[in-house]
This record gives C-alpha cells, sequence and structure tokens, in this order.
RNA sequence: GCGAGGGUGGCGAAACGGCAGACGCGGGGGACUUAAAAUCCCCUCCGGGUAACCGGGUGCGGGUUCGAUUCCCGCCCCUCGCACCA
C-alpha cells in the first residue's frame, strides 16, 4: 500500500485521535445504554464475572487494569458470539485495609471510601470496560450489608455457626488483633513489637463439615488446574487411624481398671497418625503444650518445668511457633502404654506437635518420621527400625529416619514382619480394632472458619447476647444492624472491638424474652462480604430479597470467572461453601457457583508485585492520556500470555499504538468497487479463525500478533484495499480496543454498535490454501522448502524433492525409509 | 521440606512430536524531507564464507523417535503458594 503518497483526489483522511473517539464513544456508550444487558430477557445469558476491587486510595493500578481488560475482551468476544452478556464491577470495601488507611490519614472511612469508589470508577470507565453500572455493588453500602448479615442469620439457625475460644495475634504497642497476614517474622508489620497470643471468644461457621464435598466436587468444574491443587491442598485430606494410649496410673476407658469412687475423667491419649503400620516403633507420645491432659497426666516433680515450658510457648505468636527451628521439649513424668507392644513410654510436650491438627496428640517413631527422628536424637530417647526396604536386616541401624513406604515391609513388629507397608496399614488398624484401641479415621487441614474480626469497619454480626436465652440472631426483619458512624473507631488495649465502647449502641432487649441484653460488638470477616456478592448482581437492584429466585435462575452460576490466584484457597474456598450451605438451605438450585474459573497472571514491576509499601505502583491514568486506552489495553494484552502475567515496562507501547493507527488508514482508504483480493482474503479467512479460537482459550498475545499479522498482509500485497478485507479487521478488533473499532464501524456505515454486529463468519473453503509449503528433510536435518498442491500424494512429493539438485545432492542411492506427513514435510532417510 | 508453574535471540515472547525464534520492542541501513518529527521499505540467533551455502543452537546430562523446545528418566536454577499437618 503506497500510503506515503496519498491519492490526490481522495479526501484527505482525518488522523487517528484516541483521545477524542474515546471520549465520544464513552459517552455514546452512557446515552443509549450500549453496555447495559437485558438481564430479565436477552437471549443466550453470559455472565462474565471478574474479582471486584479493593477500592484503595491509590486508584486503580496497571495490574488491576491488565485483570479487567482480560475479562473485558471475553465478555466483549461472548458478546459478538451471539450471547447476552452481564459484566458487572463492584466494591469490596470494607476491611483492614480500609480500616488502617483511614486511622493514618485521621479520616473516618464512611468518607474516605466513597471518594475512592468514585475515583475507581472513573478510572474504569476511562479503560472502556463494558461494566453494567446499574448492578454495581459496595460492601458496605447497608443495602448490601443487610444479606450479608441475613446469611450469617442463616448459618446460625442452621447450626453452622457457633462461638468458642481461639487464639489471636495480639500486638501490645498498637493494643490490638493482627491478622495472621499482618505478622512479619514474629512482630506486629506497623510498629515492629514481638505479637503475643491472646485467647478471646470468636465466632465459627463449620465449613470443616463441608471438607469432603468441596473436595470432591473439585473433580467436576471447570477450574484452572492450579487453583484446583491449591484447594486439594488446603483441605488437605488424610487418611489414618486414631489409636487410644492408656496412660499409667490413670483412669482408662478401654481397660476399665479405674477406682469406682469419683475420678478424674478418663485420661487416655488419643492420637493421629497416617502410619498405624509403625505402631511397634512408637518409643514416646508428644503432646502439644496446650493439650487439656498435661495437667492431669505431669507428675508433682515435673509440674514446674512443665508449667514454665507451656508458659513460655503461649508467649510465642502464632507465626513463630509455625518456622522451622530446633526441637524443644520436656518430660512429663508420666508414662503410656504402647498397645501394641504393651511397653511403658515417656511422654513429653513440645511445641512441634499442633493442637489445631488431628488429636493434638502424637505417638512418636523416631525411626521413620524425621521430626520425631531429630527430637529422639535430641533427648537420646530410643530408636527403634520397623520398616525396611526389600534385602535390609531387620535390625540395620538408621542414620536417619526410613520414611519411604513403596516397596518396603515391616520388620520387628511381631506377627506383622514381612507384611508390605500399605497392607499393613489396614491390618495392624483392623488389629488394634479389636482390641478397642484404634479407629480408621480422615481428618482434614482445613479449620473451621473463624468470621470474628475485633475492629470496626465491617458489617456488624447480627448476634445479641442475652444472659437469660444465651446468644440470639437478631430477627431477620431487625436487619440490617447499621454500623454506627463512631468517631473514635482506633481499637484499644480492651481486645474487644470498638463498638464495645458505645453503650447506646449495643445495649438492646433480648428479641427472645425482652430482658436487658447485648448486642455482639465484633464484626464480620471481609471474606464473608466477598463469599457471595455474585449472588447479588444481577438482583442489585432489589431490596426485598437478597437474590431473586428468578434472575438467579437465569445467571446462575457464574459462566466465566476471571481473578487471581492469591485468592486460590481463602476467598474461592469460602465461595464455594456459602453456596453449599445456602443450596442445603434450599435457596439456591446449585451446589458450585463459578462453572468455569481462571486464574489471570499478575503484573509484576521490577521483579516484584506491584504494592504501595514497595512504591513500584503504576498508575494507568497517563498511559490514558499519552496513547489511550484502546493501545494501553491492547499493549497489555500484548506483553505475554494473559494466564501469565509479565514485568510491566512501557518500552513497545508503539507497537500496538501502529498497529491501530495502520487499521484506521487501512479503513480510511478501504474502496467499495471491485473485487477483494482472493489471497488476501484465504489470510483474512485464517485471521479470523485463529483470533476466535486464541480469544477463546485467553490467549490474547496470539491473538493480537495474529491482527498483527494480517496487517502486515494487506500492506504487502501493495492496493488500496477493499472494504471486504477490511471490515471483518473491525470486528475482530473489537472486543480488545473498542472506541476506535466503534469509530470505524460508524465510519463504515453502521448505524448500531460494533458490539451488536456479530463476530465475523468463518469460511472454511476460503481459509484453505491451494499450495502448501514441503519441509523436505534428510536424516532429520532440513535440506530445502518446495511449493507442491495441498492435496499432492507422497510419491509425487518425492518424486519433486528428487528433482531439486539441493535436496539430491544430499540423497545417495534410494532412501531407506522415506517419512510423508502430508502438508507438512518429507523427511528422507538414507 | 511439600505442591504448582517456569528456564528459548539484546528484550517481551511464538511454535497439533514436523522449517526454532511468528508478532512486537530495541538496533543497523535506506526512502521521503531544506531539516527534524511522523510515515514507509530492507536487514537483524551465533560462528565461518564475497556469495550460493555450511556448521552450531531452546538451563545441564541421558533416553525414546525417521525427527524432540515439545514425550520419558536424572540433575541445576528461578517465581509463586503452603509450610513442624503426624
Amino acid at each position: 500500500m503506497t500510503r506515503s503518497t496519498p491519492r490526490s483526489d481522495a479526501p484527505v483522511a482525518d488522523a487517528y485521535d484516541p483521545s477524542a473517539i474515546e471520549t465520544k464513544w464513552q459517552a455514546r456508550w452512557r446515552e443509549r445504554g450500549t453496555n447495559a444487558a437485558n438481564l430479565a430477557s436477552g437471549a443466550n445469558p453470559f455472565y462474565a464475572l471478574m474479582m471486584f476491587p479493593y477500592p484503595s486510595a491509590e486508584g486503580l493500578h496497571v495490574g488491576n487494569l491488565f485483570a479487567f481488560t482480560g475479562n473485558d475482551i471475553y465478555g466483549r468476544f461472548q458478546r459478538l458470539r451471539g450471547h447476552t452478556v452481564f459484566e458487572p464491577m463492584g466494591f469490596d470495601a470494607f476491611g483492614i485495609h480500609s480500616e488502617n488507611y483511614s486511622l493514618k490519614v485521621g479520616e473516618h472511612p464512611m468518607r474516605l471510601i466513597p471518594r475512592n469508589v468514585a475515583n475507581f470508577k472513573r478510572q474504569l470507565q476511562r479503560g472502556g470496560l463494558m461494566i453494567d453500572w446499574r448492578y454495581a455493588v459496595d460492601t458496605t453500602d447497608p443495602a448490601y450489608y443487610k444479606w450479608t448479615q441475613w446469611i450469617f442469620v442463616q448459618l446460625f439457625k442452621a447450626g453452622l455457626a457457633y462461638r468458642r475460644k481461639a487464639a489471636v495475634n495480639w500486638c501490645p504497642s498498637c493494643k490490638t488483633v493482627l491478622a495472621n497476614e499482618q505478622v512479619i517474622g514474629g512482630a506486629c508489620e506497623r510498629c515492629g513489637t514481638k505479637v503475643e497470643q491472646r485467647f478471646l471468644a470468636q465466632w465459627f461457621f463449620r465449613i470443616s463439615d463441608y471438607a469432603e464435598r468441596l473436595l470432591n466436587n473439585l473433580e467436576r468444574i471447570d477450574w484452572s488446574e492450579t487453583t484446583r491443587t491449591a484447594q486439594r491442598n488446603w483441605i488437605g485430606r488424610s487418611e489414618g487411624a486414631e489409636i487410644r494410649f492408656q496412660v499409667r496410673g490413670q483412669k482408662s476407658e478401654a481397660g476399665g481398671a479405674a477406682p469406682s469412687d469419683v475420678g478424674p475423667a478418663t485420661a487416655d491419649l488419643v492420637v493421629f497418625t497416617t502410619r498405624p503400620d509403625t505402631v511397634f516403633g512408637a518409643m514416646y507420645m508428644v503432646l502439644a503444650p496446650e493439650h487439656p491432659l498435661v495437667e492431669q497426666i505431669t507428675t508433682p516433680d515435673r509440674r514446674e518445668t512443665v508449667q514454665a515450658y507451656r508458659d513460655e510457648t503461649a508467649r510465642q505468636d502464632l507465626v513463630a511457633r509455625k518456622v522451622n527451628k530446633d526441637k524443644t521439649g520436656v518430660f512429663t513424668g508420666a508414662y503410656a502404654i504402647n498397645p501394641a507392644t504393651d511397653a511403658e513410654i515417656p511422654i513429653w510436650i513440645s511445641d512441634y506437635v499442633l493442637m489445631d491438627y488431628g488429636t493434638g496428640a502424637i505417638m512418636a517413631v523416631p525411626g521413620h518420621d524425621e521430626r520425631d527422628f531429630e527430637f529422639a536424637t535430641l533427648f537420646h530417647l530410643p530408636i527403634r527400625r520397623v520398616i525396611a526396604p526389600q534385602g535390609t536386616p531387620a535390625d540395620a541401624r538408621l542414620h536417619e529416619a526410613f520414611v519411604e513406604d513403596a516397596g518396603a515391609h515391616l520388620v520387628n513388629s511381631a506377627a506383622f514382619d514381612g507384611m508390605p507397608v500399605e497392607e499393613a496399614k489396614r491390618a495392624v488398624t483392623d488389629w488394634l480394632a479389636e482390641q478397642g484401641s484404634a479407629t480408621a479415621v480422615v481428618h482434614y487441614r482445613l479449620h473451621d472458619w473463624c468470621i470474628s474480626r475485633q475492629r470496626y469497619w465491617g458489617p456488624p454480626i447480627p448476634v445479641i447476647h442475652c444472659d437469660v436465652c444465651g446468644p440470639q440472631a437478631v430477627p431477620e426483619a431487625d436487619l440490617p444492624v447499621i454500623l454506627p458512624d463512631i468517631a473514635d473507631f482506633k481499637p484499644d488495649d480492651s481486645g474487644v472491638s470498638p463498638l464495645a465502647r458505645h453503650e447506646q449502641w449495643y445495649r438492646v432487649p433480648c428479641p427472645k424474652c425482652g430482658a436487658p441484653a447485648r448486642r455482639e460488638t465484633d464484626v464480620s470477616d471481609t471474606f464473608l462480604d466477598s463469599a457471595w456478592y455474585f449472588l447479588r448482581y444481577p438482583s442489585a437492584r432489589r431490596d426485598d430479597v437478597p437474590f431473586d429466585t428468578e434472575m438467579t435462575r437465569r445467571w446462575l452460576p457464574v459462566a466465566s470467572y476471571i481473578g487471581g490466584n492469591e485468592h486460590a484457597v481463602l476467598h474461592l474456598m469460602y465461595a464455594r461453601f456459602i453456596t453449599m450451605v445456602l443450596h442445603d438451605l434450599g435457596f439456591l438450585e446449585f451446589e458450585e457457583p463459578f462453572r468455569k474459573f481462571r486464574a489471570h497472571g499478575h503484573i509484576i514491576r521490577d521483579g516484584a508485585k506491584m504494592s504501595k509499601t514497595r512504591g513500584n505502583i503504576v498508575n494507568p491514568d497517563r498511559y490514558f492520556e499519552q496513547w489511550g486506552a484502546d493501545s494501553f489495553r491492547m499493549y497489555l494484552m500484548f506483553l505475554g500470555p494473559f494466564q501469565e502475567g509479565g514485568d510491566f515496562r512501557d518500552a513497545g507501547i508503539s507497537g500496538v499504538r501502529s498497529f491501530l493507527n495502520r487499521l484506521w488508514l487501512a479503513v480510511e482508504d478501504a474502496r467499495d468497487d471491485g473485487v477483494p483480493d482472493e489471497e488476501v482474503m484465504g489470510k483474512l479467512h485464517r485471521t479470523i479463525r485463529k483470533v476466535g479460537e486464541d480469544t477463546q482459550r485467553l490467549g490474547y498475545n496470539t491473538a493480537i500478533a495474529a491482527m498483527m499479522e494480517y496487517m502486515n498482509a494487506l500492506r504487502k500485497s501493495d492496493r488500496v484495499p477493499h472494504r471486504a478485507e477490511v471490515e471483518p479487521l473491525v470486528q475482530l478488533v473489537a472486543p480488545y480496543a473498542p472506541h476506535i473499532a466503534e469509530e470505524l464501524w460508524e465510519r463504515l456505515g453502521h448505524g448500531r454498535s460494533v458490539m451488536d454486529g456479530g463476530w465475523p463468519a468463518f469460511d472454511e473453503a476460503l481459509a484453505r490454501e491451494d499450495t502448501v509449503e514441503l519441509a523436505i528433510q534428510v536424516n532429520g536435518k532440513l535440506r530445502g522448502t518446495i511449493h507442491l498442491p495441498r492435496d499432492v500424494d507422497q510419491q509425487a512429493a518425492l518424486d519433486r524433492a528428487l528433482a531439486e539438485p539441493q535436496i539430491a545432492k544430499f540423497v545417495t542411492g534410494t532412501p531407506r525409509k522415506v517419512v510423508f506427513v502430508p502438508g507438512r514435510l518429507l523427511n528422507l532417510v538414507v
């Protein structure tokens, strides 16, 4: 194409001016409701959901925009393919981030958040996202959290919410409870003070009751494999056995040897193990320091030492206890009886045994567990081999724990000697079970979900505590429990929420008996807000129900969910759990909320995730300004694979910009008369196919490359392009660069939005190439290429190849073997 | 330690087991211009050769195959999760 010398008789094309056309089209979309989906009756519904953002004061950064653009392209593509696409947006605005920021700048979150939200909305609109703003949600809006509280009430009524004491991280300097993420290396992330443990009564949801279903359903949902794996690991299913050990001199359930007077409860120690086959090697026992039986079994002479160790452990924060360090522990003075060997084995306590996994107690098998081996070596406890690989003598000394089980068998294990490990796991359990000392069980790593936050900026937990009736759910008619607008929302050293300082707020009558009672003053976890927002969007304009039955049936489960993999376990697990519960309670017809989930990659900067603390946040505003939203969107998608992300640099943005510029010129130049070029049309249809396939699998970078390639081909043909050669390209570009696509579509004479013009039809016949370029190899080495008719057979290809001197010179005599891949290559083995 | 994902030109990256490096950036040369910008054209993995061409090349070492960036085995390195889970 001879663009450098425009024909003098052609009208001078006005140049591509992104800022002018983007302003124009964003206004048009608003006026004409282009982005508004007909939720009630639109055909072929497609719910394109994106994880909603936390509206930070810094505004949207390019990492957010990268993710949102990826979702927008997918949503727009589905719309062009004939779906009614619903692409909503909302704000996850409650939580500790907002609260801490408010404390820092000294402005109340109720004033701060709306400003941040407005800024986000401005930026999202500037980015050209196809958001239907009529259905926006804000988790801090009482009209929203009314239903968050309603969900709590449903769980409470169903017995799935309960209260118990649990450890929290406490910063003695900030006088506040910290989330685990706020504890860095055992110290408070803000002031650096060493964090302590405190025990507070908190609300929990029984998510562990759903562990098996949450695990099994993973098999049948279309999610990124990495996300499913993360969930599987988080649920952490372990099959094993609980084994009961009697304590010498203590009353026992199994032995029945206890005195008849009113003694202490039985002091049998129950352990969980995944290796019941190693019970003959259990040489000692270890309890978590907090284990309730420690006090009862400790002998008088050891009491002081044991208490000192327990006190020291309690002073440590939850995070410090979990880092690898040298083993510590003390002997309780008590002995247990190994039910397999009848041997008396010492009982120790150590912080390497965790109270919140299994039963908080273990049988230590130093020969076959690395931690137990390390502990036994340190405290000079006996180590015995009970598992040996083929060919190893039973008395071979262990220099480290032998933990492999494949191909190994039992030794020093009485009647079980010689039995393979896998078989022995069951056989030993059965044998112990007959004596009443073991049960086969399954344990999960997944813990119940603690939803209490001793903070201000969240929805109050809708409970009223009555001394007579106990905790009562706030009646549904009284919801929402409004979060009061108080000035002193800073946490103090009372260990309870700032709301507990507001008597006029928390003093209420008991909803059951009318006696003076007290509101719960904790607020709920932000993750509860986000565990159901996708249910709310389609019904966001209804204030009488959390989600409308008809709308929900039409739009859910979500057709496509895109978000960051940092939410692979928490948010995505909680959302599945809440959906499952609402299904069980009869509110929803489905139990899995997201049909399809894809994790997007992350835009990093200088090798690190963008964050304010690192000071590497890139604000998209100046790129919108300088290059236009279309170029910037396309550039972000061109950086690398959407599901992998990449390092942000602005080098290279000029490449996509000049592509759009060329597209603009090609459309301006296009002629209506004459016929399109056959070869160009072939290339066009191959491009239509590739862009469609790539966009469908979120392969945006290669889809863009294909469009560029087509543009290059168009220019190479060195003619004024025909309208039929460029018009479909405008449609292919539309999901990626919607503003320029709208403008060009209009200039091509269309009255309606390009978003309603459909996806260009793909014609297989046109796409097919008549000749193919066949690679000719000799012994696997490329020696030349020849052009041949598409359907050439092996013999003809061989004859043609051997007729080429460049190829023939490498072939001496008759080839021993010929490999022919039609349309691709011919390999001669000589 | 466990799990997942990666390692390909100067850079971002492509490649149903079949021509490695598409597409883009950067770089070099040229056209247009009084000049610059913009735009356009050509070249650009490494080594050798004026050239046609030859040889080498996808983290390292093996294997399968007519043929391996791709599949298998064993290592090394990076990123991200989880991390004393019994």
